[in-house]
DNA sequence: ATAATATATGACACACTGTCACATGTCAAT
DNA sequence: ATTGACATGTGACAGTGTGTCATATATTAT
């Protein structure tokens, strides 16, 4: 996290600086991205940088996930609309992701996040469901979710096909990033390992 | 790919470069390895490292797909020893990669380069399947797979349905790394993620 | 007005990368 | 054995970056 100075800064620098920092992680991945260059942009010194930020992390990952907390308070809202069918409320947040992707400052940004990603980048993005599963938050939604439509009710379970969505979630973005897909194939593959995972893909005499 | 010059090193010399890479990429994650430990460790100069290879990538790579390329041998042997079930298969591999991560200095290698990710290590450790199902090489596994356990056996989702697998059984390395869960437990969480992929988690009267 | 505290600055030491002109080794052809 | 062509080895160097620190300036409280 930031440090105090950061937030005690005018709403204006604040702004600057973090427009300037957004610039610099759309041109390069975390690891090629300079602080030389955001504050050059921002116009502020090096020392104050650091009065801001423990380092370039502290700062990429606040925006990151900044980014992400979107998803994260849409997908409620989905749950209810499908009748608490987690798989198709699933389905349209990827599809929610997918078209943030096609902003084209915004895909070189989040592109760079993926391609050159390190854990910490996956847990930012899969930590969407997290939040659902681990705090006081997890009853509303749990409430949400139609268990009509599961084979298993536990508790458990549900937390464990909760990381399995998010894992193949994680990865549908990543496939369409390196393989150029368009929106609907990276959307058509992920409804078949949607659709793979509701069925089952062993025969049921097993 | 490391360059022509590599190859033509003397076993001794290329052995005695190798163990200083994997020296420093069990020391730091790949973006914090330096050149300048690498070639000191192994005394050699600066661009005698730079006639062998074309950055530190290059060299990071080739010896981390040289690591992952045991699994898929051994994977052959799997299939067949299981009957063709694929999850059965699948399952005991997962097993070999996470007794490899036992040993010490192993698990300290494979640390960095789970935790540290970028697109490219993931794409290795994925391309234990890629093998099987692009090239010539399918014709033999897809025999070795026994489709009648399978719901579908069009050849597509048999693709699809690997690189499902493969998804979930990274994101299961990486848990396990992050969480610092024991080799059983991160196996107990890879068998449900592989059984209600088998059963599938709807009820099969939707 | 003064002291205490918070914020800003940029020079600096240190580390690393990739390159290049030059040195040395190898080996086939004469 | 000598030559020349080609492969390999070298380390100084320019360029770029990071994180720190002594010092300056601003802000706030008393």
């Amino acid at each position: 996290m930031p440090k105090q100075t950061f937030f005690n800064l005018s709403e204006q620098k604040r702004k600057n600086l973090l427009e300037s920092a957004e610039m610099e992680f759309t041109r390069a991945p975390l690891f090629e991205a300079s602080i030389a260059n955001i504050i050059k942009t921002a116009g502020i010194s090096r020392g104050s940088f650091y009065q801001y930020f423990e380092d370039k992390d502290d700062l990429y990952f606040y925006l990151l996930e900044d980014k992400l907390k979107k998803g994260k308070i849409y997908f409620s809202g989905l749950l209810a609309k499908h009748q608490g069918d987690l798989i198709e409320a699933v389905i349209e947040l990827q599809n929610y992701f997918l078209l943030a992707l096609s902003d084209e400052e915004e895909k070189q940004f989040l592109k760079n996040a993926l391609l050159y990603t390190t854990h910490r980048v996956e847990s930012s993005f899969t930590s969407i469901w997290d939040t659902y599963l681990d705090n006081q938050e997890f009853k509303k939604v749990g409430k949400l979710i139609n268990r009509d439509y599961l084979n298993s009710t536990a508790e458990k379970e549900l937390l464990h096909i909760f990381k399995m969505v998010s894992a193949l979630a994680f990865n549908n973005l990543i496939e369409k990033t390196v393989k150029g897909l368009s929106d609907d194939e990276a959307m058509e593959s992920f409804k078949l390992s949607m659709s793979l995972l509701k069925q089952g893909i062993y025969k049921q005499n097993n």
